[in-house]
DNA sequence: ATTCTGACATTTGTATACATTTATGTTGAG
DNA sequence: CTCAACATAAATGTATACAAATGTCAGAAT
């Protein structure tokens, strides 16, 4: 869109997934036009399409807020991953191409020659960006696109331990391999089951989360 | 949302759906500020909820058209479809409450009794509203929107012929059953069936549509 | 004839002013 | 003291004016 707009969205985005903005808090306009340097009206712009992401609520009330999703909310939004990555990831070992297979595996080598965390959030999203442009659905794409953006991904990735992440390669790997035979269930079984496992190291993350309660200080 | 806004997401809605604006075409904000009697501005709100529906795209030039699916989006789509519809009905299945199953049976009633075109539309569209509510997931409901508000729907049910609708009904008691005997897997087969056959007759309607190429008056 | 260029028209983007709706707070009756 | 009703404040919704970008076309240069 244009700029304006954009810079709007890309900044309400960014304040929601830096906890700048809080889960459930309201979200006022002129307060966001004036963060964001721009007036009311591409702001407006972002939110509605910030609530099409699943971002942003609008409430009776006309008011907008961060949606604040709860223990169940969590568990459906990686079961609706697990199944479109799934569908994305059999779409891609159907129409794979050589191209794609080499471009994978560079990926995973870079992971695997550094391991550390932001190196492999950077990979690991380009990873599944990859294998989701390969499936060739537009709406697939904005679909996922949509869910992953509810801030899971990013907290999940930062609770990854060492020995987590090594597993997360493995299974990458082995997705690889799928997706070079061309076998479509052995991609979808693949990437269903490391969306499962990402969902329980979230979810133990969330407990122990809950466990210190408050969490006063960001 | 608010009331201009509204009239406008409603009114372009519906004359993309009567093709009174035929799919490729370029929606002037202008022209469709004056169709429904309000302003830009909120025009300009519908437009960006309409792309979040799939149903308004935004080229790099900034200028909006009413999308135009290829054959393989059709196919796409209704795979996410039947999908995401099997999924919901899985879910259904698993939290049935007697009450549902009262509804879906009185829903199903009426429509036996009177097969015609047009009920069977109406009642088709709440019978499968009621089980994606009962599936409980907002995320699940607004994603299935928006991919069953992608006009197709419409043109299908008025292809079907009285054989085919009570092939539906069939299937539909059949959803019934699995749902009120908490079958979740027996219910996600059904209506993916359900969908998939659908996807077919509505492919037949197409390659009529394409023999006698181009249809002019509508 | 072709293509480049620049003026003009069209369309979208943004800011602002004003209208409408919703929340808040205060007062007075019971 | 409670609660309703009104007044006031705050936030959102809409229209309009103007700015920026995009598209169109005629005429000149080659």
């Amino acid at each position: 869109m244009s700029k304006a707009s954009d810079i709007a969205y890309e900044t309400i985005k960014s304040l929601i997934f830096e906890s700048e903005i809080r889960p459930g808090e309201q979200l006022k306009e002129e307060d966001l036009a004036e963060k964001c340097g721009v007036s009311r009206t591409p702001v407006r712009d972002a939110l509605v399409r910030l609530e099409a992401d699943f971002l942003v609520e609008k409430r009776e009330n006309q008011r907008s807020f961060v949606v604040d999703p709860g223990r169940e909310d969590i568990d459906e939004l990686f079961t609706l991953r697990a199944m479109l990555e799934g569908h994305a990831a059999a779409r891609a070992a159907e129409r794979a191409t050589p191209d794609l297979v080499r471009r994978l595996r560079e990926c995973l080598k870079l992971v695997e020659n550094d391991q550390s965390v932001p190196v492999f959030l950077e990979h690991n999203s380009t990873f599944h960006r990859l294998i989701l442009d390969a499936a060739g659905s537009s709406r697939l794409v904005s679909m996922l696109e949509r869910l992953i953006s509810q801030a899971v991904l990013h907290h999940t990735a930062n609770a990854y331990s060492p020995e987590q992440i090594r597993q997360s390669i493995r299974e990458h790997r082995e997705l690889v391999e799928a997706i070079d035979h061309g076998d479509s269930e052995w991609a979808r079984s693949v990437i269903s089951g490391h969306i499962r496992r990402a969902f329980h190291v979230y979810s133990e993350t969330l407990s122990e989360l809950d466990a210190v309660s408050g969490d006063p200080a960001n």
